[in-house]
RNA sequence: GCCGAUAUAGUUUAGUGGUAAAACAGAUCCUUGGUAAGGAUCAGCGGACAGUUCAAUUCUGUCUUUCGGCACCA
């Protein structure tokens, strides 16, 4: 999908349609007093403070109706600069303005103004020419959004909407959107039998369908597969824990609020774990290491609970209760570049795998001037960040950095990737912790048998199995590759009566071979049965009729095309237990 | 959690101040077939709790769910 932000001329009109929209809103709210109206990748918005009153969806037509008439009228968009103390008597009204104006660097003494009509917004521009030029654009939504991003501030009304240059291409967009719609692994899920959600077990906890544990299994095979060639230690560990626990490891302090409430049975407080980095803690300090031990990488698909805001519940996306591969890996100071690098070699190794290559990494840093948030230790964070740097750099992987997301313990690579619908998720995630090994008092005997004290790399490859799930039904548009299919193949006998036998030969075959196999031997037409194995999206039909039975073949019609081939039976299953085997994109 | 919307059969949707419709899925019967929907019959429905009303699925309120955003985040 076209990002808007990046295209210089979409950038200017979808900024002067955001004019455009303030100014109707003005019309039709008087009272309306504007914040900002930027551009975003997917169109433009703007948070406008109406008071008492609200924009609800069915006003939004009238707004556009608005724009429409102002835009028709063909004014032309004028520029004006005036000086800071010209702006700050002008909007003295407008404590927005005044805010805007007041953040401004010390040497910017001009302000410049964009007018149009009866209506001038502060504003660095470039904008077009006249109102005239903005003709197709369409509100596509009304939400509130707080005041600066923070939720303490009051909140605003916030629009959006899209602008293009001609009508087709906004047609074109909109249509893009709706497909986006049916690509929704809720959607998905609920279709090809992945999940189901029910309000009596409760909100946020999806439950995996038989199918969708079949897709479960094959990934937490292949991520456990992959990590014990690379020397991961698994284990298994309760949900529970005592809130002691918590307490040693800071969570309860820096976590409480996304924390199912404690539970207190014969004078003992429990906590239904929301992460599982204290437990692995304890396994490390089970017995005494040597630093010959290192790296010690403990691993575990580790059931976590958390107290998620309802707003934020989305499938399997986000729920209150998900499946982390998760892994702890403690090494000395000397090998946190290496690990690291294994680590991040080891996303990258996976998502060749699945064919994932649209992501962005963010290598999270701590914010120095919050002393509250992170651990007091500036010497090691210095040390932690510039060696995640860099390794970073060394492998020659694009990042950004981003201040202040960096968590309690240490500082973070995450793999983000786009959903379908909604906001970047973390996929992948490694981050580097001095901070728990600390608390627990964990130790190794170096060489010079003094006790040392080893670092923490905590690291989940799939993020979540419930996660990654939703990410590859989307990517795939719930066609599944065939080691990942619920359902593998389909046999269809032509008739029931004539060529059921040899059907249930080649399905028993399968079956004995451990393919997931499904015979369709219902007296229903052939076209029927076949169509269901395609909206079924199951990978291979198998059509079996007198002429394979003769020759002992099979018609073979792969998912997606409407070609069919007729090959060996026994060819067929060569190939499919291959392509299973290989396991690649 | 906040702002707004939403809730009808297993699913997707229609409709109504006088107890509800369709398609798909399901069951039974007929149909015996060559790459996306053969036919007939049957069964199945108003999120919860209040209020208004002779009468509420329909109007109002509260709660809950789900969805779009905000905030939060694997």
């Amino acid at each position: 999908m076209i990002n808007i932000k990046e295209d210089e001329r979409l950038n200017k009109l979808n900024h002067s349609c955001a004019h455009l929209l303030a100014q109707a809103v003005k019309h039709l709210y008087p009272q309306a007093k504007f914040w900002v109206g930027p551009v975003i990748d997917t169109g433009f918005y703007y948070d406008i403070d109406l008071g008492d009153q609200v924009v609800k969806e069915e006003d939004l037509e009238t707004i556009e109706k608005e724009m429409k008439k102002i835009s028709k009228d063909g004014k032309k968009i004028i520029r004006e600069e005036i000086s800071k103390e010209e702006a700050l008597e002008k909007f003295k009204e407008d404590p927005y303005k005044l805010d805007l104006i007041s953040r401004m660097n010390e040497e910017e003494q001009i302000i410049s103004c964009y007018r149009q009509g009866d209506f001038t917004d502060l504003c660095r521009g470039p904008h077009v020419e006249t109102v005239k030029e903005i003709k197709y654009f369409k509100l596509l939504k009304v939400s509130g959004a707080y005041w600066k991003g923070d939720s303490n501030n009051k909140m605003l009304q916030r629009i959006y909407g899209v602008c293009f240059e001609k009508e087709e291409d906004l047609t074109t967009y909109l249509e893009a959107l709706e497909d986006a719609k049916n690509r929704d692994h809720r959607k998905i899920g609920k279709e090809l039998e992945i999940f189901m959600t029910d309000d009596l077990v409760g909100r946020g906890l999806p439950m995996f369908l038989p199918k969708g544990y079949i897709l479960w299994q094959e990934l937490e095979n292949y991520i456990k597969e992959k990590e014990k060639e690379l020397g991961y230690l698994h284990v298994m560990t309760p949900c529970v824990g005592n809130v002691e626990l918590y307490k040693t490891s800071g969570h309860w302090d820096h976590y409480k609020e996304n924390m199912f409430p404690m539970m207190e049975v014969e004078g003992e407080s429990f906590v239904l774990r929301p992460m599982n980095c204290p437990h692995h803690m304890m396994i490390y300090a089970n017995k005494m290491h040597s630093y010959k031990d290192l790296p010690i990488r403990i691993g575990e698909i580790a059931h976590d609970f958390r107290f998620e805001a309802s707003g934020a519940l989305k499938g399997i996306e986000r729920g209150r209760h998900f499946c982390q591969n998760d892994a702890h890996i403690f090494v000395t100071k000397e090998q946190i570049k290496e690990e690291f690098k294994n680590v991040v070699d080891l996303i990258f190794d996976v998502y060749k795998d699945f064919g994932i290559t649209e992501y962005r990494c963010v290598l999270s840093l701590r914010d120095k001037e919050d002393k509250e948030k992170y651990y007091p230790d500036d010497a090691m964070w210095d040390q932690a960040e510039n060696e995640l740097r860099s390794v970073l750099k060394e492998i020659g992987i694009s990042y950004e950095e981003e201040i202040g997301e960096a968590a309690f313990y240490g500082p973070k690579l995450d793999v983000n990737v786009k959903p379908a619908v909604g906001n970047e998720i973390t996929l992948s995630t490694c981050q580097l912790d001095f901070c728990l090994p600390q608390k627990f008092d964990l130790k190794y005997v170096d060489k010079d048998g003094e006790k040392k004290t080893p670092v923490v790399l905590h690291r989940a490859i799939l993020g979540s199995l419930d996660r990654f799930i939703a990410y590859i039904l989307e990517e795939t548009k719930g066609a599944l590759p065939t080691w990942l299919a619920p359902v593998q193949v389909k046999v269809i006998p032509v008739s029931s009566e004539y060529h059921l036998e040899y059907a249930k030969e080649v399905f028993k075959t399968l079956k004995k071979h451990e393919i997931r196999v499904e015979l369709d031997d219902r007296n229903e037409k052939l076209g029927y049965r076949l169509r269901e194995a395609q909206t079924k999206k199951i990978p291979y039909t198998l059509v079996v009729g007198a002429s394979e039975e003769e020759a002992k073949t099979v018609n073979v019609r792969k998912y997606g095309s409407i070609e069919t081939e007729e090959i060996p039976f026994e060819k067929f299953l060569q190939n499919i237990k291959e392509e299973i085997k290989k396991k690649r994109h």
